[in-house]
DNA sequence: GCTTGACCTCAAGTTGACTTGAATTCGTAG
DNA sequence: CTACGAATTCAAGTCAACTTGAGGTCAAGC
């Protein structure tokens, strides 16, 4: 099995040299040994990868994702844990579903200021009601830019 | 009209006085006059705030969020540019469905290794096609804890 | 009229997720 | 065998979005 090193895991993945180090720093993912200097990987690490991408996606922190999987990268969470996440996930697309379709009100209602609008009030009330429902959520830092350079 | 001091604000949304000055700061609520040293806020603030927790739900930075909305709160955008921050929105919520999927199905596969699993894989695969679509996302950072302790 | 508590300002600190830079070390192609 | 380029380490820097702390100011209630 062909191990990579960490530019060409960079280049199948975007992700930089520099996130791909501080991820091995911080025990996300693991190189397998070293041919010289350098980093070897598996191939594997390329689905990681894309795992962690995900979850960062879902607005999951570095953190919470390094605790779903094991340190191999296999997801090591009971069965009902990740239930509830993915039920967490649908309460999130629950927002985002209120967010757009008050954005497409918006964009097509003719009214000339939406506060005083009163499907926007309630498109806005529904969105927040849920967005209370669930006291509190962590959304991560921000990531502009791929492409080292 | 009755003013809110910004402890009320913050009863009121949850969102701390600390946070609230630095919106202001920022540009991206106003106070209306003052009591003394205290800001005082006209009630709209209430539904300007609504507004803005959404749009950070939805991953924009307070940034972007002042670039949608006037210094008064009013949406300033034009109608097809908001057309396409609910395009944007619809994208992640397509994203944010498939890793729901792919958590669900973890869930229920039975496959020791889901990194082995053909449908895991699939599910993954067209998560992250989605996820390169768009080259690159802003997610913004984290907010834990609610409660001026 | 004085205390009290909510508010004020301003500078500095924090957290997460990286990036950047300087100085160094390899392995390979020529 | 030497130069090159890709990789290395480590410390420090950056950015967004706030929070914290010290020291000060009010207005209202007793």
């Amino acid at each position: 099995m062909k191990r990579l090193d960490i530019g060409e895991v960079a280049a199948a993945t975007g992700i930089r040299p520099s996130a791909l180090r501080y991820y091995e720093e911080i025990g996300l993912i693991a190189s397998v040994s070293r041919h010289g200097l350098r980093r070897q990987f598996e191939p594997r690490v390329l689905l990681q990868l894309k795992l962690i991408a995900l979850g960062r996606m879902a607005g999951f922190s570095l953190d919470d994702i390094a605790g779903m999987f094991g340190s191999d990268g296999v997801p090591a969470l009971s069965r009902p844990l990740i239930r509830q996440k993915a039920d967490e996930i649908e309460q999130q697309i629950g927002e985002l579903t209120a967010l757009r379709d008050t954005l497409r009100h918006v964009a097509d209602c003719p009214a000339p200021s939406h506060l005083e609008c009163p499907t926007f009030r309630r498109l806005l009330d529904a969105a927040v009601r849920r967005e209370t429902a669930r006291t509190s959520r962590r959304v991560p830092a921000g990531s502009r830019g791929q492409g080292e350079a």
